[in-house]
DNA sequence: ACCAACGTGGTACGTTCGTATCACAAAGAG
DNA sequence: CTCTTTGTGATACGAACGTACCACGTTGGT
């Protein structure tokens, strides 16, 4: 049985199956056994490719992370072939949204992450600055091209407003999460501050 | 040893060694013997006056709750003898936001409430319905007054407001705990919004 | 003064967890 | 054709967890 096998692509499947099963049962729920078993291999195969619980959580969030790009840049692309900066911005900030259940895994792993990180240090590394930095530094640039296009009152701080809406974004989207407010409702909020800033 | 004693207060004290642990080592991390070591009493005590680790955990997110609204109470009446609605909003918004070690807690274990409310259904009851939707209430409240009283450019929407700034508090607050954003600049990005919206 | 209820301690039980160990089959190297 | 490496299974181990059980001193009611 033993071919030889791709080890980076059989991480990614193990990886895989901890998201799933961290979706459906809660990131703090989830033991080495279960992810054996969402992936269909032995325990020991879980422990063979990532020797160390800790180490297969830091790769699941990775994987999070890179997979979660992805989806803004498709979004992003199916904005148009051309989209101006409020419709780049606006695809961005309700991609975050957890509106299908792909966003939904995203949005609830990523946070238990996110509270993970605050009292365990292994895992507060790079991605909870890294990821959001980015997308900050984008927002930024897209309000930058906005407003030498003339698309927006002159004079407003691109920062404080990427920053904002960021932050705003995140904060809908946990307020999803926990069914206090409708997907619909949530995005109509972010539209509303975004008219306010465009034009 | 065994005088008659007070289950509430008790209960209480209890409660709050669950919180100070959670604060410290996360919520996940939390045991019945852990909660019994920081409270100073027996194991056996903390079974006696919560009979299971479910209710002493739901008991504990009550209490949170609790504390919090003191706190945001004690803000605003810190905010002045007759503060204007910006006053009292602003005092909200960043009472929320965790600038000293008490929010810190509050903002972290809450958190985490959250996401254990999203897979935990017995979890999920009131508090994480009944407790934003009231701050919403009062946010629109006090926007409704600004606008009669001229404060504020008149046909803004209310709720859209309220529901966006207490939105952009909660993910400015995460941002604040995971170590990307100072509590200064995170009270900056608020005021700024704030600053657009009244006059 | 007795008796039932209350408050408290100690400890044991069954389960689950992450990790380690042992064994062995298949495949590439020489 | 051997031999070392690689991949895989089964299982064992020690710790920690939530909970249950048992014993005992104290208190208030009657």
């Amino acid at each position: 049985m033993p071919k030889r096998v791709d080890h980076t692509e059989r991480r990614t499947e193990i990886a895989e199956a901890l998201l799933r099963v961290a979706a459906r049962r809660g990131l703090h729920a989830v033991g080495m056994r279960d992810v054996a078993a969402e992936a269909g291999v032995s325990l020991r195969l879980v422990q063979y490719y990532f020797e160390t619980k800790e180490k297969l959580l830091l790769f699941g969030l990775q994987q999070l992370a890179d997979r979660f790009g992805e989806r803004v840049a498709a979004r992003v692309r199916a904005a148009g072939d051309h989209p101006g900066p409020r419709a780049m911005i606006e695809a961005m900030l309700t991609a975050a949204l957890p509106t299908d259940e792909d966003s939904r895994t995203f949005h609830l792993v990523y946070t238990s992450y996110a509270v993970l990180s605050v009292t365990d240090e292994v895992l507060a590394a790079q991605p909870f600055i890294a990821n959001p930095d980015a997308a900050e530094g984008t927002l930024v640039a897209l309000f930058r091209q906005a407003e030498e296009s003339g698309l927006i009152r002159p004079g407003l701080d691109a920062h404080l407003e990427a920053v904002g809406l960021l932050a705003m974004s995140a904060g809908l989207g946990t307020s999803i999460l926990v069914g206090q407010r409708s997907p619909e409702s949530a995005a109509a909020v972010l539209k509303h501050q975004l008219d306010r800033i465009f034009q």
